[in-house]
DNA sequence: ACTTAGCACTTGAACGTGTCGAGTGCTAAG
DNA sequence: CTTAGCACTCGACACGTTCAAGTGCTAAGT
């Protein structure tokens, strides 16, 4: 019972799925690719991939298909970047010649990537200029926890706990509070880091440390805060992918015109090494995504904002994670310039 | 053979059609509607509609179903407008409290009236602000007709011909475009008629008539022009309403997404004595539209920009007009304080 | 001149049946 | 640990039958 030939089996089940969009039995596994043993083999890891709850079959003696951990076992595999193909590097080059302002190049962008992986594409836009600083507030919940409260002249509240070293007293907070806010209030979100620390200095000694932790959650919330709206291209990938209808578009469709939902699940998405991050079926926790995946990655200066695609799990993972960190180094670039 | 009471007849079919998404016949009929007569009779009448091109049924013998013209017929015959429901006042209600800048007026209003309709609205923003008049061209045809072009600093070309009462010598047109290029150049879409109205005082008397001719179709254009941008709301409707798949949604998603197509499409409709504008089925002569709906109207000052929905063939223009209408009027109202 | 009742006819939808093929699990042999 | 073989399951598909809704037409009634 070799593990390697195991997950190659699931590996087989996934592409095969995803093309053909119909459940894959040992025999078709056999056709299309070379693994060197015979059917009755592949049963046989098959089973035991089932019993690991990495695939199922939908009715007794059907094909199998993937469940979201075979999807997260699967994706977790992948390593090699696909290189760009020709294609699609005229595409960008396509989109580089019609440069207009910003807000354009955001749009062309989000339209190139639904087009290139033929799904949902979106992006976060972060808005520096708009937005000021208008209030912090912090309150002490005991055992040194603090929570930070960043409110936005766009109206957004962010807040967090921050964990200080030790318990600081109520005069002790009002006069960090008070520091803040009299070195922060009215600035732009991207300036909060440097008149954060501007505003340390003039901290007395003992207040440095506790100072400084909060300072740090400071600049994460405004990073937060900054982004607060969304482009969106490519819905109808979304109903054209789904003539078959297996799941319902519909919910979809509401989840994607929730933009709050929307900005906050992005927001969450925490990069792994590879630079994407995928989030699998109800990974995702908000209401009508529990059967769409999500593949995104940050860009921009500090990768604040993200931008990625949105589709049904059975999606082609490889080719989804590679336009995504494609596109959004391609942004970056020209955002630089 | 009462004129009449075929009408009623046609009335209570697309009524009950766009209710039940059945064919009706003659027996469902009788039960829902009190007409006074027997079944016969009515098939009789249905006989004669369907000569007529304004009903057809699907297969011989099951029930009928409206053609685009028994829309267009039943439409033309709606005259008294429906009052607002209370609960339709306590939506707007809820929608005055929470106003905050223009935009999120207009993207409140759209959401609004998707919720109402049940369907996709769509509204053109208007951006005096940002867009001034870049450059003039003037053409002469021949025969007095010209041909005026309009540059705006956004990009957008608009033109129109111009019927002048007699040809103006080659010379004469620089002269007017001169005049107009001074006076209207760098100037905000919205000022374009108050300064064309000066720069035609500077002009010699014998090309007063041809430049207030030029002037009038400057003045469109820029109204024309002033709009480039859509918010709209409410395109899961569209995919619940048509569960049933009768019109595939994926071109209609598609032409959703051009914005350019949705821009003109809106500025084309031509809004009629009752105070609303539709267009149903292939009347919109854009691709992937051919067999859904417009309902809309003009908002805002001098009904620049235009406000509605959009949805299948088969909707119920009564409400959505009332609603298009009711809302289109309310924002107007807002706006102008 | 219309309207109505009655009747023969059409037709899609729903349902039951039988066949077919892809696929499985299991057992026994290599 | 792999493979061949076999009995068994179950959905998809193709048919045939029945059923109800609906039509057009004709003849009688107002």
């Amino acid at each position: 019972m070799s593990e390697a030939r195991r997950l190659e089996v699931l590996r087989a089940i996934v592409e095969d799925f995803v093309h053909s969009r119909e459940p894959v039995g040992s025999r078709m596994l056999l056709d299309r690719h070379q693994l060197g043993v015979s059917a009755a083999t592949i049963r046989n890891d098959m089973a035991l991939l089932e019993e690991e709850g990495l695939i199922v079959a939908p009715h007794t003696s059907s094909g199998r298909v993937p469940t979201e951990q075979g999807y997260r076992r699967f994706v977790d595999r992948i390593e090699d970047v696909r290189p760009l193909s020709s294609a699609e590097r005229r595409a960008i080059q396509a989109l580089i010649e019609g440069a207009g302002d910003v807000d354009e190049v955001l749009e062309r962008t989000v339209r190139l990537l639904a087009q290139l992986t033929n799904q949902v594409a979106v992006l976060q836009v972060p808005q520096f200029s708009n937005t000021v600083v208008r209030h912090i507030e912090l309150v002490g919940l005991g055992e040194g926890r603090t929570l930070v409260v960043l409110i936005g002249s766009n109206g957004k509240v962010e807040q967090r706990v921050a964990q200080l070293e030790r318990d600081v007293a109520e005069e002790d907070l009002q006069v960090l509070k008070a520091a803040l806010l009299g070195g922060l209030a009215d600035s732009r979100l991207d300036e909060v880091p440097a008149r954060a620390e501007l505003a340390l200095s003039s901290l007395p000694q003992t207040l440095r440390a506790a100072g400084a932790s909060l300072a740090a959650a400071l600049n994460s919330l405004s990073e937060h805060s900054v982004v607060d709206k969304i482009v969106m291209a490519g819905t109808a990938n979304l109903a054209r992918s789904n003539r078959d209808f297996s799941l319902s578009i519909t919910p979809v469709l509401e989840a994607l015109e929730e933009q709050v939902v929307l900005l906050r699940l992005l927001s969450e998405l925490e990069i792994d090494p590879r630079g994407v991050a995928v989030r699998i079926g109800r990974e995702n926790m908000y209401d009508g995504l529990e059967e769409t995946s999500v593949v995104a990655t940050g860009y921009g200066p500090d990768k604040i904002a993200k931008v990625g695609v949105l589709g049904p799990t059975r999606m082609d993972y490889s080719s989804s994670m590679a336009a995504v960190r494609a596109v959004a180094r391609y942004l970056s670039r020209i955002l630089s310039s």
